[in-house]
DNA sequence: CGGTTGCGTTTCGAATTCGAAGCACCTTAC
DNA sequence: GTAAGGTGCTTCGAATTCGAAACGCAACCG
């Protein structure tokens, strides 16, 4: 009677399936440690940044803000402190957009492409050291595969722009 | 010509590989984001707040703040902060260790493990919806396996109080 | 056309986060 | 026994984060 224990038998739809979701997010939560670390440490860039940097190089063109925050999964507001940090540094540049008035293009600079290149071998030695050694390449394809379909499947929900912007003003009509 | 392009080929070790562990941080981010919004909303907890609850739940006693801040993979000025929240709220004690004075042992109250237990079955069922939902049984344990690998073979790196506390002095000596 | 609703972005204030510095206690060496 | 160094925790200041509100422009209705 020491005390009080969590009651999780009761919920659990299984243990083994807990075990995975707690050592999936307690080992990426310990990889992005590592990560941020090696990125601040080699280019002074933030976990943030470097995936804001990677998605441009990626895209090979401009994205809009609300793409881009997104795509990092990240809140709009705080994409726009990063991308004045990154623009004060110059490694993005930002313009109007010629379909949409309202809308921010964003786009990677040559100095930007230049120091993501010089942090990704750094980058890619820690994933390397931290997250494939001790897997086999079939692990990994498995491993790939698995987190691919999950991914997919939670793109399918509705992205982080789904706040309603305006509560529901009174009640039912307003048609008009 | 329109520009620049990420070098990536020359740094990659595999294709196949960085897609995993790209769609691996993807999804964790999405499922974490969601994760957040379900714990705040149900049980006005943050992400880490549940962490610490639910390590303290399973621990069955008490745990240092070191203990619990590497656990949770926290900075420990951070997890003194989110203590004295949870402390104000009646959910954790603190107290001194009776083996070493300058120690503090964390202690779940039964209040917190009420909020554990109510917030949990909503939890879990977010997870089954995001996570388990597309994933066959063979899947998860394949990845359960896979992940608790990785998160060994992390956490013998040196925890996050690994940080050196005063720069090293002199260098070479220190043979006595 | 004028009005209304909706979307893309930024601004704003409050809360959270981190590392460095500070303090107190333990441990070891002499 | 005491000085020197190491460890556990908190305080401090600065930077980052988020959601709500604000500001235009776009799209759709009559």
């Amino acid at each position: 009677m020491t005390g009080p224990l969590i009651d999780v038998g009761a919920h659990a739809p299984d243990p083994q399936r807990l075990g995975a979701y707690f050592a999936l997010m307690e080992a990426v939560s310990l990889l992005q440690h590592h990560i941020e670390q090696q990125l601040r440490a080699e280019g002074g860039l933030s976990s943030v940044q470097f995936q804001v940097l990677t998605r441009l190089a990626a895209a090979e063109g401009r994205l809009t803000m609300t793409a881009l925050a997104d795509g990092v999964v990240y809140s709009r507001s705080g994409l726009t402190y990063q991308a004045g940090l990154l623009e004060k540094a110059g490694l993005i540049t930002r313009g109007p957009s010629p379909d949409d008035e309202r809308a921010t293009l964003v786009t990677i600079t040559e100095k930007g492409v230049a120091l993501v290149n010089g942090v990704l071998p750094g980058h890619i030695q820690v994933v390397q050291r931290l997250l494939f050694e001790p897997l086999s390449d079939g692990d990994l394809r498995r491993l790939g595969d698995v987190m691919t379909r999950v991914r997919d499947h939670m793109r399918a929900q509705p992205p982080r722009s789904a706040a309603p912007r305006k509560r529901r003003a009174g009640g039912s009509g307003s048609a008009s």
